[in-house]
Formats: structure tokens, sequence, C-alpha cells
DNA sequence: GTATTTGCAAAAGTTTTGCCCGTGA
DNA sequence: TCACGGGCAAAACTTTTGCAAATAC
């Protein structure tokens, strides 16, 4: 583990990145770096968008004993330090992802259940509009539209 | 309750038309008018967007002895028939609306959980972007979006 | 060494299911 | 009449909590 290697390059938020962040955060909060916080993390990156079962079903096949409870707690942990952040998508199971992923938001279709990930720059006009309106900041990272699919509107027809 | 007096104000989709159509519905299903399945409908009118919970609180109030069970299968009936349906706001409670109800989007505060409704005419721009893009319909009666209120906003500086 | 974390088990909360009686058409 | 619906109780899930043992620092 090269930590410590950051140097300047802020303008990268690699992978080693997120290790290297996850042991400066938690020691700077006093808290303890440990396998398996490591591991819920490395799971959320890799899963793109995951509910805790799934996050914990992936840790399950590579290493032994992680329990459930922890998952739960390290999600939570991980939220609060901004590391992570989730979304209520589809039938009330949350699904986590990285918190600096702003990549995307998240179009789910009732019929299929599907989610489709666009540019939140399609919601930068809304964004703006509803900032006018309401004064809300928008979380374009963090947003989920229902709808029908294009697939499904075809079947539909 | 002065039912059957709707005549032909077919523009008005008042609370009077909302009840005749839950028992023209059902007939034509071959299913029957409860008091129950009005009382479900009912609430969910008044309170615009509610929890099972709270709909189940709310009967209870008006009538005694209607089952929570019978609140979660007859909101399922009337989303199969489509008279309500639900949206998954904050944390994981699903809240059901009228179908009809295309009103509103809504705005759910991270921080304060506060939910606000904004017209869906905020979004007609990203509604329109994200179906050229993808060929996805968001149904705009349906969308949450996840951000800060102004008012969190405030207090967070 | 010691405070933080984890695993385990049990609790708590929410939603679903099975069964039998009551009721609407 | 008699099939549909509702109430009750129990099951099935998901998420949280308490506590003792393990472990990072």
């Amino acid at each position: 583990m090269t930590a410590g290697a950051a140097k300047y390059d802020a303008d990268m938020p690699t992978e080693v990145e997120t290790e290297t962040e996850l042991a400066a955060v938690l020691r700077s909060k006093g808290l303890r770096m440990t396998a398996q916080r490591q591991l819920v993390l490395e799971a959320v990156r890799a899963l793109g968008h995951a509910t805790p079962e799934q996050i914990h079903e992936r840790i399950r096949g590579q290493v032994d004993g992680v329990n459930i409870t922890t998952v739960y707690r390290t999600l939570d942990l991980l939220e609060e330090l901004q590391l992570v952040s989730h979304t209520h998508l589809s039938h009330g199971a949350p699904t986590y992802h990285l918190a600096g992923d702003r990549g995307h938001a998240h179009l789910v279709c009732h019929r299929c259940g599907r989610i489709t990930e666009v540019e939140p720059t399609l919601f930068a006009n809304a964004r703006k509009e509803v900032a006018d309106a309401t004064g809300f900041i928008m979380d374009v990272g963090h947003v989920a539209v229902f709808g029908t699919c294009a697939e499904c509107l075809e079947k539909d027809q």
C-alpha cells in the first residue's frame, strides 16, 4: 500500500487515491483503518451502485466472515465521512455509490426495472430552474427519475 | 356524500368523480366495491402523498378495525388499476398518491428530510433532452430529486 | 494498553402470506 | 348463493441494537 504518494495531482481521483483518502479521513477523525472498511469501499466502487445485500454478497466472495451488520455500519460511516452516498432506486432498496461520482443520474423504468445512467448535464437546465424557483440545490448524482424506457414503450405499442 | 351527482362536468376531476371511477373500474373487472377500498382511495387523495402507515393511521381515525394488511393489499390493487401510484421518497418508505395527479415533482432534502413539491414544468426541458438522448420518457409525477433545500443551505454557511 | 470495531444473536420494524369467516353482488 | 375480500396471526425480510471478544494504533 503506497500511501502518502498523493503529491499534487489533485485532479485525478483514482482508485489508489480513494484508498489513500479512506485512511486519511479515518485517521483525521481518530478512527481506525480496517480490512472491512477497505472491502466495503472497494465493493461500492466496483459495483457502481449496489444495495447493502449486494455489497455483502460481493465481499463474501472475496473473504470469509464479514457480517452483514458490519456492512450496514460501515456504509453508514462512509456516508457520514462523505465517501459514499445512497439513493433510493426502484423498490425501496437503497443503493450506494461513491460520493465523488457525480457522473450519472438514474433513470428507473417502472416497467422492467432497468436502471439507465445518463449524464447529469441533461439536468443542468432543470437544476438552474429549480434553484431559481425554490433555492433547492439538486444533487444530480442522487436523482432517481421514474418513467418508461424506450424498449418498454416499444413493447407497449 | 352526494355521489351520483356528477352530471356532465367532465373537466373537473373532483372527489366525487374519483369515487365513481373507483366503482366503475372495479365493476369492469368483476371486483367489488367495499368501504375499505373507498376509504383507502379517499385517504390517498386527502393526504396527497403518504406511506401505508400514514394511510392506515388516517383511516383508523375515521372508522374502526381496518387492518394494516388490508391497506397494503388495497394499495397494491389500486395501483394495478392505475388509480394510484407510488414513489420512494427519503428513507425507503413508499409514498402513494393519486395516479392522475401529475401536478408535482418531489424535491427531497437529504439534510432535513423535508419534501418540497414543484411544478413539473421545471423539468420539461430535461424531459425532452432525456427523451432525445435515450428514448426514456420521464414520469414527472414520479420524480424524486435529492439535494439540499434553501434553508439547510443557509444554515450550513 | 485501551478505545474502537467486529461478530453474533436477538430485537425491532415493515411487508407478505395463509386461512377461515364475513359480505357484496 | 358463493366467489371475493377482510381480519387475524404468523412468517419473511430488512435493518438496528446490545454486548463480549478481537484488534488497530
